[in-house]
DNA sequence: TTTATAGTTTATAACGATTCTAAAGTGAAA
DNA sequence: TTTCACTTTAGAATCGTTATAAACTATAAA
């Protein structure tokens, strides 16, 4: 991902480039594979990663706006903490609770035969598919 | 549901029969549908229905003992509150975001037709699909 | 029955994740 | 450069949940 991109990102989240932000964006956004995090996670990473300093709430408000930009996908996961993808295509995860970590499953790896209808006046908007893992 | 079968819920929980989880089993396990619920939507329902008076620690502790006895399961759902659940077979889920109501839909309503295999060194444990409505 | 005791309820404190606040700092347009 | 709306920040507040400790109660032995 070029160094365009992330202004890009940011500039579709309705963010200015601020030193912040631009930091967590290329930590978010420049690789290759899919990412997941939670704002402690992704804190801690971005203090060993980087120079700069992030207030919680400075993370919080950056990965926020990146999600209701659409940027990043919030993932159905049980638990206290949200967790985050960098993938926002549709697809469906392998969770182990052991290690409390997620995998992507792409959306082709899934084929659902039969389904049920929504319910009256309601329609589908998406289909998760939540595999839990043990060993 | 008879009221031996409260007792005998109780009981397999390994919790003594007292007034606050006698009313709490009854009002859980009394009824023909699925019940979903969060601890607050029950503590409430209980205030109306019921006499008694309860603490939410009293419903906390009730709930978690049913759970982990097997006689409820906590529902994936994203967001703070926690969701528990009188049925307790394997089976899937509508949410519908604008009532944050959760439809059951029946394990054999769901065909999966393709799964990708397990990573290395782990077991499937559950498939939970979850379905989001939208109006 | 009474009594002893292990289990229970309760109000409140503590907790962890998240959100809010208000003051100090900063990017960008003029 | 100056101005001002937008940002960052530390810390307070909030929300759901869990822990605590004192008062209460079911149960079974005496």
């Amino acid at each position: 991902m070029k160094k365009i991109d992330i202004f890009k990102k940011l500039r579709t989240s309705g963010l200015r480039p601020t030193k912040q932000r631009v930091e967590i964006a290329k930590f978010l956004f420049d690789r290759d594979k899919t990412f997941h995090f939670t704002v402690e996670s992704l804190n801690k990473l971005l203090e060993k990663k980087t120079t700069s300093k992030f207030a919680l709430a400075t993370i919080y408000n950056t990965v926020h706006a990146f999600k209701d930009a659409g940027h990043l996908s919030e993932v159905e996961v049980r638990g206290k903490k949200t967790y985050f993808d960098t993938n926002v295509s549709n697809h469906h995860h392998f969770y182990d609770s052991e290690t409390s970590e997620l995998i992507d499953i792409n959306a082709n790896e899934v084929v659902i035969q039969k389904i049920p209808k929504a319910p009256n006046g309601k329609k589908i908007k998406n289909i998760e598919v939540f595999i839990n893992l043990k060993n």
